[in-house]
DNA sequence: GGGGAATGTTTGG
DNA sequence: TTCCACCAAACATTCCCC
């Protein structure tokens, strides 16, 4: 079947489709037309010295919904001349070179392959295909809806002076999204703010407000819940349904299922969007794109159904094959569409990982998720912030000091612990590093966070950054995964075990030099003093999702009440597991562990002398603990000091520096990385050795991969 | 050789 | 005037330790 077997088809579909889009039919058929000439390789990607700008992509990549129509050569055109020659640029260029030399190396291998190679590796997809084919269930029908243009659309709402104007949300360093008057300019999502006024010099510029995004997608995600209370939200503006019960219930088809509910979302809301309905919902997700905006598009259930639907459909139109792989799967192996992946299925499994293949040809039989899956638990949290790039050692300590309590805010709101930190530096030529460590103990605290950054920052000096970030990884699970309602005494012991273990490894007195000597040098009193703490809006938003996430999941628990119970189950236990009396102790002041969210209306007033080295925010609240104990609770104030005392003179005791130092490995692998970096010199480097695809990368062990397949 | 840690890349919203 | 964000996940590879 070939691609414009599936564009009839598909029309087809969409003509009968009932009062269904109010896209028009040419919208359609140019992106048919779009979609033929990716079919073809006719991309912009052919290289043509006197129009630089077409092999240029990093912005203006494929078509996005509403950018029909958009004179790409003159988009594409702007973009270069506006990039050429910065930084960025430059890293772009660098970045191509090492694909087309993945690609290269690739075609190399492809070329050493025998017949009979070929000829094993095909036994293994046919098998293969059997097994997949096995799993294949037509008897779901998913959902996906999108919302258009969202933040755009919901600021349109809030500002009716808008309507009609090109509008885009975000600033001049980055913007959001563009309302489909921009989009027509050629102003996209993650566009420069700078270029999209270029582009188009009447551009709106409307600063992000994640408050109001959040509220409307509430209101979405109430309607949402009539159809699949189950329902997986991918964002803020897109969601995934299981309809089939709803479908079968009220008798109605997918198609009916989704108009009905786009219009509730309108009626709720006023807001337009865009759905898919499919047998899975890789494939729902594909289809919600077609008719774009406000529309819909329906795939039925049967298997020459989604074959034929799948035959054509250029390989970037599935989610998880980006730009990279998609260029390596077309200039390496001459695979566009998704049903080239089925019949070139021997030269995925060749050259690609046994998963990456696996996924592959999956997409290609046009298989995809039809279960609700299992709740996915957050992984990792960071925070990370771009700012004019400088080698001024001051500055980036107290950028760090910063990221660190930023992060750590952001940990105890969600009730986390950690036990890896990762430092993650982006150089002024926009190299990006990475350099993490993993402590002997989990924390939340920014002290902590602070004193291992601080080390692995040190490390890297000198050098000129424009981004630093900071992330943390390895929660307890335990913790995190607890029923608040039940099993406190096994929590208990799992918790004061692990408390435990923070106290025997503590050694944060000695974060004091560094910090002092390090971050605040200029700094007499030897204080740590943050900024405020404005939470991103990217980060917001992605904390709000996981909280969603996490209260559909958990079935109706609040999330957030939820952390502040564990975090202070956790504080009183930690409380509870009582080190011994060690009376004298130097004051420690540099330990702000202050749990108050509104941290920059408390201020930590130091109300004790030596004897109680404790600040008490308001003059009541422990800034160690945040437990509160009022002026004239003297004998309880003295206890909870010496606890904290003691506790620390307990981690001073016990404390290893091998906590908190990089391991020897790690200073190992730091200084290969100095004298030699792991990223070798692209005319050095190897890379059958190290060749990313997303996360598809290429085999490197072929003669074991290919031993066991053989078998 | 297995497993954990560290590093890097890609993708998507 | 301004000159390419922020966050999270998944995965491959290398290295080191046991």
């Amino acid at each position: 079947m070939n691609g414009a077997g599936f564009f009839r088809y598909a029309l087809q579909i969409k003509l009968r489709r009932p009062n269904c889009s109010s896209s028009s039919p040419a919208s359609f058929e140019e992106k048919e037309e779009d979609w033929r000439r990716m079919d073809n390789g006719e991309s912009s990607s052919t290289n043509n010295s006197s129009r630089p700008w077409e092999s240029y992509n990093t912005v203006f990549t494929n078509a996005k919904a509403g950018m029909e129509g958009v004179d790409k050569e003159k988009v594409q055109r702007i973009v270069y001349e506006m990039s050429k020659g910065s930084k960025y640029f430059q890293n772009e260029e660098r970045k191509e070179a090492l694909m087309k030399q993945k690609i290269e190396h690739m075609r190399d291998r492809c070329a050493k392959l025998s017949s009979l190679d070929l000829s094993n590796y095909q036994k293994v997809v046919d098998k293969r295909i059997l097994e997949l084919e096995a799993t294949r269930d037509l008897s779901r029908i998913w959902l996906h809806v999108d919302m258009d243009a969202f933040y755009a659309a919901v600021e349109t709402l809030s500002d009716p002076s808008i309507k009609g104007k090109p509008m885009a949300v975000g600033g001049l360093s980055m913007i959001s999204t563009a309302n489909y008057e921009a989009r027509k300019f050629g102003v996209r999502a993650a566009m420069p703010g700078f270029i999209a006024r270029k582009l188009c010099p009447d551009l709106i510029f409307v600063p992000v407000d994640f408050i109001k995004y959040t509220h409307y997608s509430d209101l979405t995600r109430k309607v949402f819940r009539n159809y699949d209370p189950h329902f997986i939200a991918g964002s803020l503006d897109e969601a995934y349904l299981d309809i089939t019960e709803v479908c079968r219930e009220r008798g109605l088809s997918g198609g009916e299922i989704a108009e009905e509910l786009r219009s509730s979302v309108y009626s709720e809301t006023g807001l337009t969007c865009s759905a898919g309905v499919a047998a899975n919902r890789l494939l729902a997700k594909v289809c919600s794109d077609i008719n774009k905006p406000n529309g819909q598009f329906v795939l039925q259930n049967d298997r020459s159904t989604v074959m034929t639907f799948v035959s054509s459909l250029p390989v970037r139109k599935i989610g998880g094959i980006g730009k990279v792989t998609e260029h390596i799967l077309k200039d390496a192996l001459g695979i566009k569409t998704c049903e080239e992946m089925v019949q070139k299925g021997s030269l995925l499994y060749a050259l690609f990982s046994q998963s990456s293949a696996d996924f592959f040809l999956s997409v290609g039989l046009g298989l995809g998720g039809t279960n609700t899956p299992q709740v996915r638990s957050r992984k990792s949290i960071s925070s990370e912030r771009t700012f004019a790039a400088t080698g001024d050692e001051r500055l980036l300590y107290s950028k760090l000091a910063e990221l660190a309590e930023m992060l750590s805010h952001d940990m105890k709101k969600e009730g986390l612990t950690a036990r890896t930190l990762t430092l993650k530096l982006k150089t002024a030529s926009f190299e990006i590093r990475s350099r993490a460590v993993s402590l002997q103990r989990y924390t939340c605290s920014s002290d902590d966070i602070l004193k291992h950054a601080t080390k692995l920052l040190k490390a890297e000096l000198p050098v000129s950054v424009r981004l630093i970030g900071l992330r943390m990884s390895q929660f307890v699970e335990e913790i995190r995964n607890s029923d608040p309602s039940q099993g406190t005494i096994t929590k208990f012991i799992v918790q004061k075990d692990s408390s435990r273990q923070a106290q025997d490894l503590d050694d944060n007195d000695s974060f004091d030099l560094d910090a002092n000597k390090n971050c605040l040098s200029n700094d007499e009193s030897g204080n740590v003093s943050f900024g405020s703490h404005e939470t991103s809006s990217a980060h917001l938003k992605n904390v709000v999702e996981y909280e969603e996430r996490s209260q559909i999941d958990s079935g109706k628990v609040i999330p957030n009440q939820e952390c502040m119970k564990k975090e202070e189950r956790l504080q009183i236990l930690e409380g509870d597991s009582l080190l011994k009396k060690h009376k004298e102790c130097k004051p420690d002041t540099s330990h702000l562990m202050n749990d108050n969210s509104n941290a920059q209306n408390t201020e930590a007033v130091s109300v004790f002398p030596q004897t109680e080295p404790l600040y008490w925010i308001d003059g009541y609240k422990c800034v160690l603990c945040g437990i509160e104990l009022p002026p004239s609770f003297v004998e309880e104030r003295q206890e909870h000091s010496d606890f904290h005392l003691a506790q620390r003179l307990q981690n001073e005791e016990t404390g290893s520096s091998s906590s908190t130092t990089p391991s020897k490995r790690r200073i190992l692998g730091k200084e290969k990385v100095n004298s030699k970096p792991k990223k070798q010199k692209p005319d050095q480097k190897d890379s059958s050795k190290h060749i990313p695809i997303h996360a598809f990368f290429t085999k490197s062990n072929q003669n074991s991969n290919e031993t066991q397949r053989r078998k």
